[in-house]
DNA sequence: GAACCGCCTTGATCTGGATCAAGGATCTGC
DNA sequence: GCAGATCCTTGATCCAGATCAAGGCGGTTC
């Protein structure tokens, strides 16, 4: 462990962290741990104590609510420099898995609460980022409960273009954009709430009208951006 | 306007400010302005700027996301001592508009943000509410993605049963609970992401199994809370 | 107490998306 | 480059819940 671990942190300019002076910073890292996850690997589990709280540096994970039954549910995925964790909380309510490799920056539950308390600047900017992840949630709960499967997946595919063209993609881009799929249908379909058989219904019918050319499976080019966006037309 | 605004404050000792001493409290209070609520009246419009954050002193509010052609979900609803408000954002995402009468303790959104961020404390018990906001909102994703009609209304009638007796209601009660519904089918169905016919359908089913009773279209008694246990069942 | 209005129930019908089923494409390891 | 495992597409069928339609309560107003 090198005196300052944040060294070679590739999210060290945008993770939480970021407010913070060096002093500050290198009491925080004391605390770390670094984890490496595996494609696949679970990071907790709902029903388990809430033990760690942890900034992801690289790789996705998904945030799963889950039925008693084994019906499933994505309520969010998980990007490079977000926060992960339940902090306040006891027992954690939803399971969070690692999509591809991973790697974490791990906190104590406990020690991080304390560490929030007394640097108020980093609790400020939890709160705004947790502030902004309720706003996305409440934005999906329209999506799931009103949107018809075929605005569901051209939305999908408006915010995976965001997000892959590292926020090129402007709003009322008219060049076509091409990209690779960052999920596959099945996972698709646990963010939207529906099956794999009619997220793929949804993809063909958006290529025979000629929106969008698939390359294979997982790539895409977006042809005509407005008509992507007259399908997705939730607020 | 007296020296002590919140001494007769019905919500002192729950709203985010029961966090504050008396001289901090004040200083609040200086900034607040009492704000009186019809029945149907709109807080807060979607799209409109960000200018008040409020704690919610009597009635309920619900929180709206819609499309931009009409259909609506209600995200959330606000129950006394609750805050209100999007801080740390320029234009509102989601309508607030009052269900019954209410009472509001607003307070300039700039101004308060600048309040938050010089007493922790209370930027710390925001958080912590914010957290549990994100909570309900992630698992009512599962709700509204995931559950059939049945479920969704077996587990509004237990959520109503807890608020309606002021947590009286426990999880393994076997006793009948008897209270009055708080809102409509019609607010039902937009909490549930369906449509009225479909909840009163649903609570006419629960009505033949003689899991529940209905005197009149607004009291019910809960006959067998197990059996509507078992109906809800999301984990 | 008649007319009205908002809320609720019930019935009939329709339909979007789930489910069931059968391959076809891609990728992986050896 | 072949075997096996995933992932994806497409077709056929089904069904839960939406939609369309028609009254039935209670309350309130005058």
């Amino acid at each position: 462990m090198s005196i300052d671990a944040c060294e070679l942190c590739p999210v060290r300019e945008h993770a939480l962290c970021s407010c913070l002076n060096d002093e500050e910073r290198i009491i925080l890292s004391s605390l770390s741990q670094r984890r490496r996850l595996m494609a696949g690997e679970t990071v907790m589990w709902a029903g388990d104590e809430s033990r760690i709280c942890a900034n992801l540096q690289s790789g996705v994970l998904k945030v799963v609510a889950a039925t008693t039954d084994g019906r499933e549910q994505i309520v969010s995925l998980v990007y490079p420099a977000d926060f992960v964790g339940e902090p306040y909380t006891t027992e954690i309510a939803f399971t969070v898995t690692a999509l591809s490799d991973a790697e974490l920056c791990t906190f104590p539950r406990l020690l991080f609460e304390r560490f929030l308390e007394e640097h108020a600047r980093m609790g400020n900017l939890l709160l705004q980022r947790t502030l902004g992840a309720l706003k996305d949630a409440r934005t999906r709960m329209l999506t799931l409960a009103r949107l018809s499967a075929g605005e569901k997946v051209a939305g999908l595919l408006l915010d995976m273009a965001v997000r892959a063209g590292r926020h090129s993609y402007l709003p009322d881009q008219s060049e076509p954009v091409t990209f690779d799929l960052p999920m596959t249908r099945g996972h698709m379909a646990d963010v939207l709430g529906m099956t794999i058989e009619t997220v793929s219904r949804q993809l063909t019918k958006l290529k025979s009208a000629e929106v969008v050319v698939l390359s294979g499976a997982r790539t895409i080019t977006i042809v005509d951006g407005n008509a992507l966006k007259k399908r997705a037309m939730a607020a």
